[in-house]
Order: structure tokens, then sequence, then C-alpha cells
RNA sequence: GGACCUGUGGUGCAGUUUGGAGUGCACGCCGGCCUGUCAAGCCGGAGGUCGCGGGUUCAAAUCCCGUCAGGUCCGCCA
């Protein structure tokens, strides 16, 4: 049906008689007897000559025949990847009327992203998509020959799969042969994983669409796709090669460089420096410890487990009411407040609290930040994770910069906790999942001081995005009781939560580590969009909805009958005052 | 569950602060003219429940209340 494609025809293809398929992107009339034809496809747009009128109009599907000649002296559109020639004496044939289209197909125009979701088919035409579409397929054709090439199986795991009672919350798939039942969409395959493991597989990888019915944000979509990763005998040094591999891989397809070997942070490092667990490496900015500088403080404001320092370059000039702004910030994610020094010549502090200060602490602010004239300090005093990460969220604040812009920075962040927290019995809650292996230094602490122990789980992290995370999974029988006893959780209530995969593991577990990268956030990155749905062809708005399909939408009765299923009507919430329909308060 | 921003012909905006006739701009659309344009140009034209509902007022795009939709974020996402 065609020749050519409209964006490949160059200076070489003069002379040629080409047939080329596409849409009309615009249409220039000059009377009867000349006319411009932008002929847009996948691959690009080329100006096709017509020796008449033109009956095609804009996003109307043409057929095109003509030969390539050069553009005449002084005609050349160096805008145009093939704007140094044309197709001359073109005849256009109509294989489609279009409607005029909601916007315009080009990246020049903005248009309101409901607009665009509505029409998402002719959004797609748009050329940035169009390469967002191909990038991503290259970014993931280069993780899977990556894998491919170590040694790895892709494997498909269900999406009708079982509950499991951890997690993010699962949509749910009422079944029909098994009225009251049902199964769920997986949030990831983690368990399906680990029994492949235990099935002999060795090393099993799959681009895997996971689910999760939790609310939605640039970042994050009901539906994304991981780059799922186990292996047996294996430990962290290999998952950690093997994924490296795969993501350099993809970054040198993707930006045409390949990176140099990723650095390491160690969480407890990251959380002191940077004041988060996925530390944007891309400027400096690191929180500085001055928890020995005011140990013997009488500054009520700095007696604290903890006093940390943020320095901003030439900050002094900041006015008072964005530091005013600030003290709120920090208010609002959980500090007690926020101090903050402008520091002037010869070490001089303008700040309410400088009258305060001892010399020596004076001075050793100063050593310690490094601070010079002209800077401004902000420190915040509190118990050490509150310290670290309100300032880590200024520092972003303060410093940062969308997550696109190079240079790329990307880090492994190891040995995070094991437990992250307590929960409402005073159990250590599961920082990673409840297989994941403890640091083997730190078994010991397990049963006396939990929270102290570290675990073989971690993360990769690009430019402050979690891109991924994994862990070497329990494979022993006695370990994984003392992490269910340190977490609260009986061998009753184990069997119950976790029955079939503890079962399988005592059909012979080997030693098995993994990881998940998240492609979305990945191509995001490369494709230099913000949020994740510029490079999923079909997202869903902030609300779950799909604005062209209208899903969500009203189930038939007949559809409810033969699910066994009948809808609730669940009364209005009423302000006070009484239903008239009973309920269970 | 919560905070904030946005909603005006098909598209993007201005108008809202300080109420006074749907007023305006650009693009697109329709018709006409035009033999080298390229986001063509020139002339003419059509196209609007100002998201929706209620209230205040002689009068509401504009003020108030509610609601819906889109976005950013918090909670949530082992």
């Amino acid at each position: 049906m065609r020749t050519h494609l409209c964006g490949e025809l160059r200076e070489a293809h003069v002379g040629s008689a080409v047939r080329l398929c596409g849409w009309v992107a615009r249409r220039r009339e000059h009377g009867e007897h000349l006319a411009f034809v932008d002929l847009r496809d996948h691959s690009g747009l080329v100006q096709c000559v017509v020796p008449g009128t033109v009956e095609a109009r804009s996003e109307y599907v043409v057929a095109v025949t003509g030969v390539v000649r050069a553009r005449p002296e002084g005609t050349a559109n160096a805008d145009l990847a093939t704007g140094a020639v044309e197709v001359g004496d073109c005849t256009v044939e109509v294989l489609a009327e279009a409607d005029p289209p909601p916007f315009a197909v080009d990246d020049r125009v903005d248009v309101d992203e409901a607009v665009r979701l509505r029409h998402r088919y002719v959004d797609l035409r748009r050329p940035r998509l169009q390469a967002n579409l191909r990038l991503r397929a290259a970014v993931v054709r280069a993780l899977r020959n990556a894998m491919d090439r170590q040694g790895f199986c892709e494997v498909e795991t269900p999406l009708l799969w079982a509950p499991t009672p951890e997690g993010a919350r699962e949509f749910v798939v009422p079944s029909r042969l098994h009225h009251g039942s049902s199964y769920v969409l997986p949030q990831s395959p983690q368990l399906a994983k680990q029994l492949l493991m235990v099935a002999g597989v060795d090393r099993y990888y799959q681009v895997a669409r996971c689910l999760r019915d939790e609310d939605l944000r640039a970042d994050r979509q009901f539906e994304f796709t991981q780059l799922d990763v186990e292996a047996s005998f294996v430990g962290q040094e290999d998952v950690l090669g093997f994924v490296s591999e795969a993501v350099l891989d993809a970054a040198e397809v993707a930006t045409g460089e390949r990176p140099g070997a990723i650095p390491r942070l160690t969480w407890a490092e990251a959380m002191d420096r940077y004041g988060t667990d996925k530390p944007d490496l891309r400027f400096g900015m690191e929180l500085v410890d001055l928890t020995r500088t005011f140990a013997g403080t009488s500054v009520k404001a700095f007696a604290a487990p903890t006093v940390k320092g943020l320095v901003v370059d030439g900050g002094a000039t900041v006015p008072r009411s964005r530091l005013d702004a600030l003290t709120e910030r920090a208010r609002a994610l959980g500090a007690k407040g926020l101090a903050w020094f402008r520091v002037g010549e010869e070490g001089m502090l303008d700040s309410p609290l400088d009258r305060f200060l001892a010399e020596d602490e004076r001075r050793g602010l100063l050593e310690v930040t490094a601070a010079a004239p002209g800077d401004l300090v902000l420190v915040v005093a509190d118990e050490h994770r509150v310290a670290c990460t309100v300032l880590g969220q200024l520092r972003l604040e303060v410093g940062g910069r969308p997550v696109h812009e190079g240079p790329y920075r990307y880090v492994w962040v190891v040995d995070f906790p094991l437990f992250d927290g307590l929960d409402d019995a005073g159990n250590p809650l599961a920082a990673h999942h409840p297989f994941t292996m403890p640091h083997p230094d730190d078994l010991h602490l397990l049963e006396d001081d939990p929270l102290a122990v570290r675990s073989q789980a971690y993360d990769l992290v690009l430019n402050g995005w979690e891109l991924g995370s994994g862990s070497v999974r329990i494979h022993r029988g006695d370990i994984q009781s003392r992490v269910f006893t340190a977490l609260g959780i009986s061998d009753e209530e184990a069997t119950a939560r976790f029955g079939f995969l503890l079962g399988a593991f005592r059909a012979g577990a080997p030693p098995h580590a993994g990881f998940a990268v998240g492609v979305d956030r990945l191509v995001a990155i490369f494709a230099g969009e913000e949020s994740i749905r510029e490079v999923i062809a079909f997202p869903k708005t902030q609300s779950g909805a799909d604005l062209m399909t209208g899903a969500p939408s009203p189930v038939a009765p007949a559809v409810l009958t033969e699910l066994g299923l009948a809808l609730q009507q669940v009364p209005p919430a009423s302000a006070g005052g009484s239903t008239a329909t009973g309920g269970d308060r």
C-alpha cells in the first residue's frame, strides 16, 4: 500500500517514485494550480506538492503518489527532518474522511489533560507521545535483552490470583462459578515468583503488570509495569549486578550514553545525609549533624536527641516571609519548629536565637556547617528520624529540580531496616515484607532489639525517584519463625495468611533474592516527562476514571445476577440527622 | 478522608480583584480570493446554558454556599 514512510525521505531519495500513506497534518492552498499537503505518519512529516486543489482536509487519511525531488532554491525547511526534499506532482487519494480534530495534532499546543484523555487516539498521534511509546518499547526491549543474556527465563504469572493479606488494597474480581468468592488482581507477582524459585526455575523475570487499588499520583497509576526479577542461589550482590546491567543497558538505549557503575549508600547514610531513603544526588546541600555542637546547650529549642542543619548557599537574602513559610512547612512535616541563621560577615549571625547561643555554639555551628557569609542555615532539633526527614524535605523544596533534568544520578540504597515503626499492638511492622531476610550481622538482635535489625533489602533510586526495590528472601523455616514471632504473628496466623507459600517452602526452597524495577517511572524520566501518564498509552485520571471509555461504569443487573451479587444502597451521609433505615451504629 | 489550583464558542486564553447587555484576543471551523507555501496570506461568516445547582442583588462569568470534573500534594501505596 505504500513504498516509504513520510519521515524517512532524504536527498538520497530524489528521483524515486513514492507512495505514502498517512494523515493530513496541514493543507496550504494557493489557488487552483498549487497546493501543499504536509503528510504525517508515525515516522514524521513530509511536504507534498499538488498541482491543483486538494479535497482532503485536516486529519483525513490519504495515500499520496508522487516523485521525490529536491526543494527549489531557497525553499528548504530546516525545521523539518525531511525539509530538504518534497514529493512533487502528487495525486491524493482519500482513504478515509475525518471530523476536524478536537485539538491540533501538534506538540506546540497545550491542551487540557482531560480533553487529551477523552480523545486519546488523537493525542497519541502527536509526535511527543509517539516518541514516548517508541522509547518505552525500546527500553522494555533492552531490559528483556539484558535479562535473557544473563540467563533469565521470562515466565507469565496469573492475573487472577488470591488475596494477600498485606500491603496495598487489591482489585477484586467476583467469581461467576463460585458465588460469594472472588479472585484478586495481583499487586505484584511477589509470591508467584518465589514459588517459581521453589519450582526450580532458577532465574525468572517478567515484564509484569501490577495492580493496586490505591490513590493515584503523577507517578502512580492503578496498573503499572514492573521488570520483575527473582533468582536462586544468589545473594544481594548478584541481584544488584543483574539489575544494574539491565537498567544501564536501558539507559544506554534511551539516552545514547551508558552511565558508570551505580554508587551505593546505606539506608542510615541516606537518612543522615539526605533525610530520605530516596536521595536526589544531583545536588549537594547535604544535612550536617549539629547534635554534638549543641550537646550541652541552654537553648531549649535545641534540647533534643538530634540536631540537624541544612545550608542554603546565598540564602541570607531570603526574606523573612519566606522563612516564616518554611517554618510553617517544617511544622506541617512534623517538626516542632525551624531555627534559621543568616550568616553575615566575620561570623555574625542574624537570627532570633543568636543571643541565646554560647560563643562555642556559635563557632561550632559555623565550623560544622562550613557556612560562608551570605548563606542561610536551617536547623531542626527533634527525634533523629523527624529532624532528618523534615530537613530532607526542605532540601528538596529549596534546592530541588524536576526529576527528568540531567544529569541522571542513580544510587543503590542498601541495608534498609527490617522493621519500621510499631503497630497498634506494639509489634514491629515489616518494612519491606515479612519474608525479607535479616542482615546476617544483626540476626542476634531479632529478639531483643528488633528495630535495630537491618535487612537485606535494597532500593534503586534515580534523581530522587524510587525506581524499584527488592530483597533477599527468607528460605529457612527457623529464621522465618523468628521473624514472625518478632512481628507478633502466631504459627496459626502465619499458616492462615501465608499457608501455601510456607507449605511450598517445605518442599525445598533454594536461597533466593529478587527485585522489581518500575518501568513507567524509568521511561518517564528518560522521556523527560514529569508524569507517568505521558508514557502510558491509555492512563486513568487521578480519580481512576478512563475518560475515553467511561470506565468504571455501572454493572448491568443481569451481570450482577450471574455473579451472584446485589448492590447495596448506601444511605447518603447525613450531618447528624437520623436516617430512616437502620444501621449498625 | 483532607489541603490547594483550575473550569468562559471546537482549542488556548483575557475578562472575576472593584457586579452593569456574552465584551475581547489567538488558533481552529465554513465560504471566497490567491502558482512556492510551510503553525501560509488576504476578505467575509458561523459558532457560547461563562462546569452544574442554589442564594444575595434592580442586575451575577464576576459576590456567597453547595456540588461535579481535571490537576498537584498529604494520608494511602508491605
